[in-house]
DNA sequence: CCAACAATCTATCACTGATAACTTATCGTC
DNA sequence: GACGATAAGTTATCAGTGATAGATTGTTGG
């Protein structure tokens, strides 16, 4: 955190100070939601960061894991709105569809980090993919039990339809993640006004889960 | 068709007869299906195929184009399916569960053409993706709209809780989607029982767009 | 039999992600 | 201050990708 000139060495060969990882992981960021993941190139990464190609490889092993380590960040974001909204909530009908707003909002405020954490396409198959995604499997996990615990309360105080908090919370959270997507993904679909369809989705999720 | 040996020349050099186009299509179904689109290479297509790797730029012009053209023939599908299960039925509640289930049977089972349509990133700067994407994006706005038809007779019999049909169709679609999308792009998340997760979804969306 | 022509192949391009080996800048230590 | 040691960066290069150019083959109508 402060900068303690004894203890280790900064470090910072040519023009920039500062921390080359970050540097790399804003580039990284800022070009995979413009353009897409797969459709930019390491160079373009490193140019944007100041660097030479091969010099991101001493902190990334490769290219998808600047995608995974952006993933797992934006997990870690939606995770502390989610917990920051439900302090001192009671489960009401009104507060539910607040904790949906948090999530649809959060997807809509953050477009480029959702993009990424959510939208990705995975690269190849099997046991390499899962030791690749590993850390971001886990954060997604963190962000989704956060999300299941929400749905917990409401089911403990017999609010919900289904008595099966797994079933109801992958539902929600298909249901929320549908708009949101679309909405970033197809900005130029003929969407009705994007207050009212939000706030209509979002009742529409609470009166399918919850009782009336 | 039938085989007229004096009208045209089928012209089949090495070893096979038949429509080389289809021998592609076929090759690279099976390829993008087994390991996702861009984890396939021309090469591979063009070996299971049978023919050298250039010899593919005689029938598509690009390999998205391949891609493009096996999600048409995907989406014709969808809504030929979404066509069959609307004649003759009635909009009972019962019924819309089988309109909307018909959409997810058709997402998880073709996950590489949906995944074209809905899921693809931006992947150049408009104009490119947009010739790129228009056959298919207008395959499968023709299947929004074949849903959309759906909606409306619900609404026209009384039976949807909101007047505004674009609203319904739009929240319906996008909470299908959601669900479709996750199962497609996060197969390795712990999800529940597949077939109990898709029928809890729409019996939720149905609860949220349909009196009861 | 042969010119015409379409289908296919070989050779190659620019570019991709990734690696190896060399170079440089900064450090703690004398 | 001068010294290796080492972290950080560079250039050069690899195999593999999608796509193109031009030579080559095979079939066909005359």
């Amino acid at each position: 955190m402060m900068k303690a000139p004894s203890i280790r060495s900064p470090r910072k060969a040519k023009g920039h100070g500062g921390e080359r990882r970050e540097e790399i992981l804003d580039a990284a960021l800022s070009l995979f939601s413009e353009k897409g993941v797969h459709a930019v190139s390491t160079r373009q990464i490193a140019e944007l960061a100041g660097i030479s190609q091969p010099a991101l490889y001493a902190y990334f092993a490769t290219k998808d894991d600047m995608a995974a380590e952006l993933c797992v960040r934006a997990f870690a974001i939606l995770t502390s709105r989610m917990a920051a909204a439900r302090v001192g909530h009671q489960p009401t009908a009104a507060n539910f569809e607040r904790s949906m707003r948090v999530y649809v909002d959060f997807g809509v405020e953050n477009p480029n980090p959702y993009r990424v954490a959510f939208m990705i396409e995975k690269s190849q198959h099997g046991e390499f993919l899962d030791k690749m995604n590993s850390r971001p499997m886990l954060a997604g996990l963190e962000a989704f039990q956060m999300f299941s615990d929400i749905v917990a309360e409401y089911q403990a105080v017999g609010m919900t339809l289904l008595d099966d908090v797994q079933i109801t919370t992958q539902t929600l959270w298909a249901g929320l993640h549908g708009l949101v997507s679309l909405l970033i993904a197809r900005p130029e679909f003929p969407w009705a006004e994007r207050e009212v369809l939000i706030a209509a989705h979002i009742t529409m999720l609470r009166r399918g889960a919850l009782k009336p």
